[in-house]
DNA sequence: AAAAAGAACGAACGATCGTGCTATTTTCGA
DNA sequence: TCGAAAATAGCACGATCGTTCGTTCTTTTT
């Protein structure tokens, strides 16, 4: 866990960095992240921030990193705490919208993915190897509730899984431009109409 | 139209930078544009680029401005030959989706609203009003064909507007990061559960 | 209290940023 | 063909970029 107390100095200045530059990532995304103006947020000089990343790309990647826990965190270890299935893939949806409450103005990770799709090297990695972690998670999730009966047998778990992520793409979207709470609600009914659609009994999943 | 031969010597080379820069743009975004970097593009001089822009600033909007000229004429203009409704709408979403297999690692549009959703300033305003009216128009699309009696008369159209967006969020997501045919795949199933979502007659549709 | 180790600072580097100003070149009508 | 006008190049500016290095301050250990 990230916010347990740090027992060495060194450990304790670099976690008070790393939250300055989160935030700062946030509104203007880790590429327009700078060390100079970082320093300045934290209060502490160029160097001595500098100092604690071998270089600006490793500091990137550490709030990456650190931006991929808070999502662990806040979105799918509460969820793994209820029963696998439709409870569980309701959990993960209704952490992902207040997770998205909260980040409204810049998710980091959705920013980096915008970021680094396109490009080379180690953030590109995380990036992507990341994205494919977290849908697959849901792709289980789904899964699950397939075996439970809670969705039609003949559901397409990766097409599902692309549909929910797809509308809480909308939300961040929404949320950021226009208004979060109208961005919940849309996202929220187009998610009980997937339910629904893919319900048991239906016969209407993907699979051909 | 931006694509008629210029007369003036000058409109032409500012064109020919244009498109350079929507290149650069697409990579990098419109935050990481630099005149610099573009110049070396084009070849020739920075303030030779420059000239024809009075500011960098000045040069994010003609950038901006560019490519929502280029998705209108790609995805608007040609779906507006058909007739209104569902036909309208569908060819909406076909070339809409044409339009991210060409943009596929980033659709300056797209970037843009990442970018310039929390800050200040024209280049926020711009992209705020450019996605108001876009989703405006899927709406007005939408409620043409409800008016045809293609989709269910309890239809909500921003509710289906938002669906239809995510979706399109989805596809470039994953055409960025993953696969483009296996995004394209999803997308279009995940459209076509939506028009039998909310087709007429299943009642239901989102109104309360 | 003295010595060793660790952390932050301050200055400077070369590079690039956006932006002016002044020449020089190119274009085009008379 | 020549001169006016437009277009581009060249140069310089202050600022900031990431990075390096040697020094100073702080902490820990002996």
């Amino acid at each position: 866990m990230s916010t347990i107390t740090p027992t060495t100095k060194r450990a304790a200045t670099r976690e008070l960095i790393l939250e300055h530059a989160y935030d700062l990532a946030r509104r203007d995304g880790l590429e327009g992240l700078s060390i100079g103006a970082l320093a300045q947020d934290v209060g502490m000089s160029k160097s001595g921030v500098f100092a604690h990343f071998g270089s600006r790309e490793d500091l990137q990647l550490a709030v990456l990193e650190a931006g991929q826990l808070r999502f662990l965190q806040q979105v799918k270890w509460p969820a793994l705490k209820l029963p696998r299935g439709l409870p569980r893939l309701r959990a993960i949806v209704a952490n992902w919208v207040e997770w998205a409450r909260e980040y409204r103005s810049g998710c980091v990770l959705l920013t980096a993915a915008g970021e680094y799709d396109g490009r080379e090297g180690p953030l590109h990695d995380n990036v992507t190897q990341q994205q494919a972690g977290w849908r697959q998670e849901i792709c289980r999730a789904i899964q699950h509730a397939v075996e439970n009966g809670e969705l039609g047998a003949d559901t397409d778990p990766a097409q599902l899984a692309f549909e929910i992520y797809a509308l809480m793409l909308g939300l961040h979207h929404d949320a950021a431009l226009f208004c979060f709470n109208e961005a919940r609600r849309h996202t929220l009914a187009g998610f009980e109409r997937l339910l629904v659609s893919y319900g048991p009994g239906t016969g209407q999943g993907n699979k051909p």
